[in-house]
DNA sequence: AATGAATGAGGCTTCATTCAT
DNA sequence: TATGAATGAAGCCTCATTCAT
């Protein structure tokens, strides 16, 4: 390892370090000193790394952002159509929470409520990420995939917020546990989807809805 | 004004102040002495109302959510309809919210991310009102107005959550602005339900599940 | 009951509610709210009976040593010979103390070490209750009882010390317990007086001061 | 000095600050601003060393009692005899606390009456202390120079007490004054040791006890 | 005479941050 | 580059005490 190299391992320690520990008793309760010792250093060398407090929990989602966004470019480029798409990048991102817990919590309960950390740098990436987002859906109306009558930003939000809303409750209350978290995305996804996609031009439509319905609720009427 | 009367006038007002700056500044940028100022009172007085800063954080949500309770029976009793009651109930939401920043930002941004807060007597009543739009959602499966294959938990999900994030955009950013964001909450709401209305019932459009999944899987194997 | 008879009996409630919580907590950490709830009052008041929570506990011996000066001077008035009425002084002294252990603590534990009890008038009865035990020592050494070689002031703080200690030790440890500590009382009286008889006098023991003292100078020229 | 020296400097620094403030002003009436000003540091280094306010407080002993024990120690090895040994053993302390008034007011008169120090490291040091009293006492009593008859516990409360009375006059007082504070520890305890010392073993005075209880007894009916 | 309610005053304690080594 | 040690700044909270009723 060159000093540079040794140099990036050790912030990178910090910064996990700083990660879980923010993530277990929020930033105000958290202290530099319990962060120094999860990181093994002292106090004085995380200040030779980042500036202050502060500075350093807005520096922890650099490098998961940069990451998650490769990776999400990574399989977007191989998906066609814009539901698909959505649908794929929904389900890297709460992925990416459930691998990264600290991250996500740091993410969800402590930076999404910092107005300052709108002025951030890491906060001009996750911008910058969620603009992906926002190109698939304008694809979608584009390309007629999706109704045209609907609103870019309410679909945005509905999409965000759900994702936001479940990956909270799963940090806060443990529920539903981690395979299930995963597992109740795709449903969701769909939902959403459904409600904007066009269905003349998914060409899906004239449905037989008796017979879905006869299928799927059968049984809930008897 | 009785005695009584004017002790609880008083705490009302020591709520209120404690909302304002706790809503302007995070609960632990907030100091107490701040908010006997605003509220017109000592610290010390503040401190024969409520045990602890938290303790007096936890308590602001109390009055609110009771009234939002009240005011939400007594408008669903009125209508017809889960998707209309669905509509009505998130819209009065988003309505309170906004006739309540101070509240809005103190649940939000502040509440929302406390685990402590899980377990108290606010908490619970919140956990009790939203019981309300799970058994709209229950009615509305019950009466074949929704799909029955849809999730509650995810109907839910995506419905709090979509509200909790433009709520949150709103506090944060400023945006949308104040009018808008009432105007926004219709379409959106729309969106969502459109998503889970029964085509048959509704007469609109039958959704063929199957495609879309294959299509779908099929995606993420390229 | 006439009024100023019950304005007496609700100041002694108070005085006792004083006592025991002051024995129980030390004088800082017991707080007025507490000994107003423990007296059945307010703890306004109680500030109409006394102008300082220290003026209140500077008032709690008033009672107590008045009454155990009473009993002192009745019994002492029967008993003969210095060393027998030194033996009862003590004796009731601790006897005192055992049924009123509040007041005991309050004493021992509290207003022995505090400077400005020394100017109150409670201390000075306590002063003048404790003349009568050198009265009683001056008596002993004018009839011939006591050695004549004996400085009044040692005996003096031997006597007091020695009780002080054992009932601090009865207080602090609850060792030895209330029997106890009663029985062994006599004992270390009977070595205290030992020590200053005049054996000439009490025919016992013609003590030859002189070889005792060589003694135990010898010793220490070993 | 090295690092650790000089560390240990201004620890024992912080403790003697402490031990005067404490002394001149009783424990709740000091404050750590006070102490930290009479030790040339801030507070916050105060809590860098001690936990606690009371934590400081419970330290103070631990080195006198130490170097107390040493010379006590020391000298006891050197004399023969109980008696000269407990002489010695009270004569020492003493003058140990005339040298160290604020440690002997700490002791004295706040450290004695709080309950919690008897949990404390530093009373386990002074019981360990005053085992060496004990021990001396049972050499007395096996040795045949002091009379078999004896309540060990007696003699020990006798002992301690009359010094700690003396003492806390002393610090209380002012009186008697320095000089006189230590020369008139030599009579008193000439006078302790008289009563206890078996006569026939120094072989000066048959002491009939017998009698002596016979008469004091008599006394006590009359 | 009694008290519910209000408050001024102040201390302990915590840390983020700095700096000499 | 790394850190042990020091500290300034600040806030929560407690109560003795007062006063209007």
């Amino acid at each position: 390892m060159t000093g540079q190299e040794k140099v990036e391992a050790r912030k990178i320690k910090i910064l996990e370090a700083a990660a879980k520990v923010f993530a277990g008793k929020g930033f105000q309760d958290a202290t530099i000193s319990e962060i120094a010792n999860a990181a093994g250093t002292s106090e004085a060398t995380i200040y030779d790394y980042f500036a202050t407090k502060e500075g350093l929990l807005f520096s922890i989602p650099l490098g998961p952002v940069q990451q998650l966004r490769e990776t999400a470019e990574f399989h977007l480029r191989l998906i066609k159509g814009a539901a698909n798409k959505i649908r794929a990048f929904l389900y890297l991102q709460l992925l990416f929470y459930r691998n990264n817990r600290d991250f996500a919590s740091v993410l969800m309960l402590i930076l999404k409520q910092n107005r300052r950390f709108l002025d951030t740098q890491a906060h001009k990436m996750i911008r910058e990420f969620l603009k992906i987002f926002d190109h698939m859906i304008k694809e979608g109306m584009d390309s007629g995939e999706f109704r045209s009558d609907i609103d870019p930003y309410l679909l945005r939000s509905a999409g965000l917020g759900a994702i936001e809303h479940v990956t909270t409750n799963w940090l806060m209350l443990g529920q539903p546990d981690d395979d299930e978290f995963l597992g109740m995305i795709d449903p969701m996804i769909d939902t959403l989807i459904m409600g904007i996609q066009n269905i003349e031009e998914t060409g899906i439509c004239p449905l037989e809805l008796s017979k879905i319905k006869k299928n799927k609720t059968g049984g809930d009427k008897k």
